[in-house]
DNA sequence: CAGTGGTCTAGACCACTGG
DNA sequence: CAGTGGTCTAGACCACTGG
């Protein structure tokens, strides 16, 4: 007996669909049978039949349409996706995090971040430049600008062990991100505040993120990590 | 009337099970109603009802067990992810690319490779090393080592309008890529390669990426664009 | 027209949970 | 024990597609 435990009918019908598919008996294109054949093939009500479609559709391994039929669908070039996970997120979960503030300041807006904010020219706005640790060991660079609007009290955060990041999903949480990545060369100041000193170790992967909430700007983050500590990495 | 066209009636629910959720009247962890008290109060059947919890599960809004209940979800935090889209597949979109041949041979596997493809040490692998074109520019440079046993024609290729990887997609589509992005500097047969020639512009992307199919790896390859001609978005 | 998938009903039995 | 969600049935009506 090769599986001992019962699988529902919807489950056997769709590894029956399934394994036309993959074995490559049913072609893209290919129409299967329809909820009612299966239905009577595997006596099963009609409802059941359906719910196998219905999943695999949702899997998307068919195409469905009212009066036409199923079909087996195209696959969809598998496109490899990056989780920009958070640095600072796995030092604090590993209980190794620290931040050392650089800058927290108070600054007019310049054209750029006036228009990233809808925000008029010379309106204040905050920066802070931070570097945040793993350990001993500097792990990222970051320029945040935010909107006071939002956080009027951010200035007055010691940031030590609560990353800035951390404070303003916490105060204002952000329901859409953007990010950017490309790769850089550490500016001076910022191969300081890294401790990078070879020239090898200068290139950087750069990630700039805008945070909003309610469609208005609540952050804008430059991020820079060296590129020999930490790498992006992706499946499927 | 707000709407005039027919909602269905597991969507009236989804709409009012998300309505009290979005606007905080129940907190996550809160129990919603269950199958049995919305189907009463909407005087809907229990399956009607119960598609519209299980809708809302899928999409993460709910969890739902037997005996238990169904609980409002805590909000998984939007991890932004970044799709390594193909810059080659985007240059031929526009009808504008071209590859440039820089190696292709044969090689004696050494002791990582052999690793990777699961070889002997010393094993015959092919190589190839290309430069990728939109219109005039060089986009992107790239080194890849194949399987000879899945794709024994791979160095007879021309490779002038079809890239390697839609050669190698074509006879043998992967069902998994594995991608690690990071920062480098380019080297400098890789900046002749380029035509970089500032040392500001030496900072590059770097994508390592291998395909599998069947678990066996097919290629992998080491992708390296300029980073002043290319960054990875990302969007919520 | 017969057939398709989309929605829906009013039942049923089940394993499971808590009190 | 009464209540939960998971599976399933045998019907129904609908809008839609092709021949």
């Amino acid at each position: 007996m090769i599986n001992a435990i019962k699988l529902p009918q919807f489950e056997v019908i769709k590894q029956y669909v399934r394994g036309h598919i993959k074995s490559g008996h049913w072609p893209v294109g290919t129409r299967t049978p329809s909820e009612n054949e299966l239905s009577a093939s595997f006596s099963v009500s009609r409802m059941t039949a359906r719910r196998a479609l219905q999943e695999l559709a949702q899997e998307g391994l068919l195409t469905r349409a009212p009066g036409l039929g199923s079909f087996v669908a195209q696959p969809v070039a598998a496109q490899p996706t990056i989780q920009l996970y958070n640095i600072i997120a796995l030092a604090q979960l590993e209980g190794a995090y620290s931040c050392q503030v650089l800058d927290l300041e108070q600054i007019p807006a310049d054209a750029k971040l006036a228009h990233l904010l809808s925000f008029v020219v010379d309106q204040p706005v905050y920066r802070g430049t931070f570097v945040h640790f793993d350990r001993d060991k500097a792990v990222q660079w970051q320029e945040i600008f935010v909107n006071p609007v939002v956080a009027p009290a951010f200035l007055k955060q010691k940031f030590v062990k609560v990353a800035p990041d951390e404070y303003l999903e916490w105060i204002a949480p952000s329901d859409q991100v953007n990010s950017q990545v490309s790769a850089v060369l550490a500016k001076p100041s910022q191969r300081r505040a890294l401790g990078l000193t070879e020239d090898t170790q200068s290139a950087c992967l750069q990630v700039t993120r805008a945070c909003k909430r309610h469609s208005s700007l609540v952050s804008f983050s430059t991020l820079v990590h060296p590129a020999n500590l930490y790498q992006l990495g992706a499946t499927s």
